[in-house]
RNA sequence: GCCCGGGUGGCGGAAUGGCAGACGCAAGGGACUUAAAAUCCCUCGACCGUAAGGUCGUGCGGGUUCGACUCCCGCCCCGGGCACCA
């Protein structure tokens, strides 16, 4: 054995021996104790840090972990390969995307192998190859056959940087653009859409599913979705006095609070409500009307919502109200969402914040219907709404009802009088598919003067990206200017047609890759059903908060309504979800703490770290920077703390290396021990229960790793030398070899070597992972914790059987004891066996 | 405003209602060495005390309990999600 630890040259024998025995190639025709551990997968950004290498190490040691558990481990990678920067490098460099998500692979797959990481590369995937993308483009055909994919003309977000729309998910609440960071703009476009909102309900009762799920992204989730229960009311338009007809007499509306209905003095439209022009035509308030519509449009949505400063103009109409027959006002307001509801609000000033200040500031009538049963409303004194819960009052019938009970009720008179009734709405909006972008996969649809809108025939797949395309930054796909792409025959009458020059969102590729990791190379069909159901749910996910809604709510979806669809039996595609924290590091200029990210300028690279202390360093540090669902912040002193961790074990072992296996056949027997050896046994099995129990749990490899390094300071201080006693000899062998195993998930490289060199055939990952022996936790005798009064005040060895009689008679014998509770009154005594005795005086 | 997290030494962090601060980092002192590195040993929450020992101490204020970092009530601060969503 070399004399120092080595860690250049075993890392790179062994990475070379784990490629060579494709040490998680796994066969998946048996499905026996399966464990799918998936890591998200990455897009190919070029290079990783050591923040990015949390979610791999993590996965890594879960991986390996659960192999020396005897599970049938499936860990696969791929690459999210489509997306918007190797397209905006082409514009800058004119290296096509492709060539440069290739080259950019390569290197991350060399990271991830110097990291330790192994993965079943021959499942290894790319979204933005053809024999991937086929696959989507069918998927899009098949949600289109089963309507769930529908063009429409809508109001959506546009990114001016990145110049395509965006999905309401990728707006930040700020109104910028989650990935570009630019201001979003309001754009009517036609354009592609998932109908997610029929999931909406599934995808919200089967959260309850997921209890294998961080409570924070259920939800978040759940926020998201946003339910509400409420009831559609329609008021009815009261004719104009001109006598021109309308083109829809009704305006129906949502509320939650219908219980407040008697109280409505005016209702309010979004700017946006389709018809308005039609509603003002020819009244005097026409082109003030226009004109603040018209105003309202120019803002954004978060200028609209800043300061809570609402405007509003009066249409000159009214509209009934269908509970009382009252006639009144019809306003647009700012504060009104289109989006929302039916874009048309019921505005009850009394009962409602907004409505309060809106009124208040128009001067419109309120009025009480809601009367707080601890003290009387007064208008003449109240300064704001009163949105609390309280008796029903001035809305025959319903005075007198508490207002919870009328909510039901008045909602079932709307419904047996035809102008509205229960109804229930969701935040949830449909997921906004279309990229005006070249590198994702293209909608496989075509447009025919004749027939109109043809989808791709299935035979006819995948549509291939073209590869003679020019990326200019004109802001245009480069599909749309691609001749040989966009030109094509009708697939039903053979006429002139052209295809959608619009790409997908890549999200839609990662919302099923990990069904395709099954059957990665199968060029007949998009999954293997038989294959996703015996291994499907995954059994663990690994990946980033940062995806608790978008990529996490898109693979939910896609689940369901691959199961719609006969392709999978399964609802839920994720049984366990880990999410990682994040690494952070104080940035040098200002002393914050920040995300480890490129653009911040505080990114560490793993190259010069595994150069100078090696991978398992790394790797170990990384797991013991702290609980690893929390932030961390990297610090590069403590990476040399693991260093000398991993140094020390190798030195102890190379010291010691022929004592160990000279002692090869030396068995621990805990009858022949005495006590020093005893009590490093007992540690020893103490330490293999608490760290098959912090990994078993919530992956707590800081604690486990912990008990490692305890564990190793007591190897130290027992000492143990050629001239010990058998037994002495054979505990210590028997907790190197085990101290080896433990450590192995978290730093395999040396854990393998020292395998090896402990006389061991390779790979340690067959190895199974040690057992405790009940015989070795066994004590003799205890330490008891002597309290006075909840304090300590001395300490006790009794004997492991002494009964609570026992206990409490050599707890008050005991002198610390006596000194504090002489002249004093014993109240009472607990004894808590194998703990404590603590003695209440008075 | 609503919904989740979180607040413990100089730092990262440990503690099934039962010894607060495991483990590591940093710091200080010492040994070895011509010297350095490496390694090893000691100290390391605050205050009082020569010491033995004692008092205080887990964001703040209450409560439950023999006993509370842990449970309950009310606050403060930090992070995240949602938010003019009717």
């Amino acid at each position: 054995m070399k004399e120092f630890y080595p860690f250049e040259e075993i890392e790179s024998k062994w990475q070379g021996y784990w490629d060579d025995q494709g040490l998680f190639a796994t066969d998946v025709k048996s499905a026996d104790n399966k464990y799918y551990c998936l890591m998200m997968f990455p897009y190919p950004s070029g290079t990783l840090h050591v923040g990015h290498g949390r979610n791999y190490i993590i996965g890594d040691a879960v991986a390996r972990y659960k192999k020396m558990r005897g599970f049938r481990v499936l860990t696969p990678m791929g690459w999210d390969a489509f997306g918007l920067p190797a397209e905006n490098a082409a514009i800058k460099t004119g290296t096509p995307p492709a060539e440069s998500t290739f080259n950019n692979i390569a290197i991350m797959k060399s990271q991830l192998r110097a990291w330790g990481c192994c993965y079943d590369w021959d499942r290894e995937i790319a979204s933005c190859t053809p024999e991937y993308y086929k696959w989507t483009q069918w998927l899009f055909l098949k949600l289109y056959e089963r309507g769930l994919a529908y063009k429409k003309e809508a109001a959506v977000n546009w990114d001016p940087v990145d110049q395509t729309v965006l999905a309401n998910e990728q707006v930040m609440p700020d109104g910028t653009a989650e990935r570009s960071g630019a201001k979003v703009e309001k754009k009517m476009l036609s354009q592609w859409f998932f109908k997610i909102t029929d999931y909406a309900q599934r995808l919200l009762d089967d959260l309850d599913q997921l209890d294998g799920w961080p409570e924070r992204v259920r939800s978040m989730q759940e926020n998201w979705i946003g339910r509400s229960e409420g009831t559609r009311v329609e008021f009815t338009l009261v004719p104009r006095t001109d006598g021109q007809p309308d083109a829809d007499s009704v305006i129906p509306c949502f509320t939650t609070r219908v219980d407040t209905i008697y109280g409505c003095t005016y209702m309010v439209l979004a700017p946006e409500y389709p018809g308005i022009a039609d509603l003002v035509k020819g009244l005097p308030q026409e082109a003030s009307v226009l004109e603040f519509v018209k105003e309202a449009g120019h803002l954004s949505a978060i200028e609209r919502t800043t300061d809570g400063d609402k405007n509003g103009i009066f249409t000159g109409r009214y509209v009934t109200n269908p509970y009382n027959q009252e006639q009144i006002p019809l306003w647009i307001g700012d504060y009104v969402l289109v989006e929302y509801g039916t874009g048309a609000v019921m505005a009850v000033p009394a009962h409602d914040t907004r409505d309060w200040t809106f009124a208040r500031k128009y001067d419109l009538p309120i009025r009480i219907s809601i009367q707080d049963p601890e003290q009387s409303l007064d208008l003449a004194t109240m300064d704001d709404a009163y949105t609390e819960d309280g008796i029903v009052v001035d809305s025959p019938p319903f005075s007198g009802m508490p207002n919870r009970e009328a909510i039901p009720q008045m909602g079932r008179h709307a419904q047996e009088h035809g102008f509205g009734g229960p109804v229930i709405q969701y935040r949830l909006r449909d997921w906004l598919i279309s990229r005006q972008r070249y590198w994702g996969a293209p909608i496989p649809m075509i447009y025919c003067e004749k027939c109109g809108m043809v989808p791709v025939p299935e035979s006819d797949l995948p549509v291939l990206l073209p590869e003679d395309v020019e990326f200019k930054p004109s802001g245009e796909s480069p599909l749309k200017s691609c001749a040989s792409f966009m030109n094509v025959t009708c697939p039903k009458c053979g006429g002139p047609a052209h295809r959608e020059s619009d790409t997908m969102d890549t999200f839609v590729d990662s919302s099923w890759y990990f069904f395709r990791y099954l059957s990665a190379s199968d060029d007949t069909q998009a999954v293997d059903t038989d294959l996703c159901n015996q291994w499907l749910p995954v059994d663990q996910y690994i990946g980033g908060i940062e995806h608790a809604i978008l990529h996490l709510m898109y693979a939910r979806f896609f689940t369901k309504a691959m199961y719609d669809l006969g392709l999978i039996n399964f609802t839920e595609p994720f049984a366990n979800l880990f999410t990682q924290g994040m690494i952070t590091k104080r940035s040098e200029k200002d002393g914050q703490l920040y995300k480890m990210s490129k653009s911040k300028g505080n990114v560490v690279s793993p190259e010069e770290l595994i150069k100078s202390y090696g991978a398992d360093t790394v790797r170990l540090y990384t797991l013991f920077i702290g609980p690893p669902e929390k932030e961390a912040e990297w610090n590069d002193a403590g990476v040399e703390g693991a260093y000398r961790f991993l140094r020390r074990l190798w030195r102890r072992i190379e010291q010691t290396h022929s004592l160990l296996l000279g002692s090869k056949e030396l068995k621990p027997v805990v009858d022949e021990m005495e006590t020093p050896e005893r009590n490093l046994y007992r540690k020893l099995h103490e330490s293999i229960q608490r760290i098959t129990r912090d990994l078993d749990g919530d992956f707590h490899f800081n604690t486990a790793i912990a008990q490692i390094m305890e564990l190793m300071n007591a190897v130290d201080d027992l000492g143990v030398t050629e001239s010990s006693s058998p037994q002495a000899r054979a505990v210590y062998r028997e907790t190197m070899e085990t101290l080896v195993l433990l450590i192995s998930p978290f730093a395999p490289h040396i854990a393998e070597e020292l395998w090896q060199e402990l006389g061991h055939a390779p790979s340690i990952l067959n190895a199974p992972w040690p057992t405790v022996n009940e015989a070795a936790l066994h004590r003799d005798e205890i330490e008891m914790v002597l309290q006075v009064n909840g304090k300590v005040r001395g300490r006790i060895l009794v004997g492991a059987t002494t009964d609570a009689v026992g206990l409490e008679q050599e707890a008050l014998a005991n002198k610390q004891v006596q000194k504090w509770i002489e002249g004093k009154t014993v109240r009472k005594v607990i004894v808590v066996p194998g703990r404590l005795v603590n003695i209440a005086v008075s």
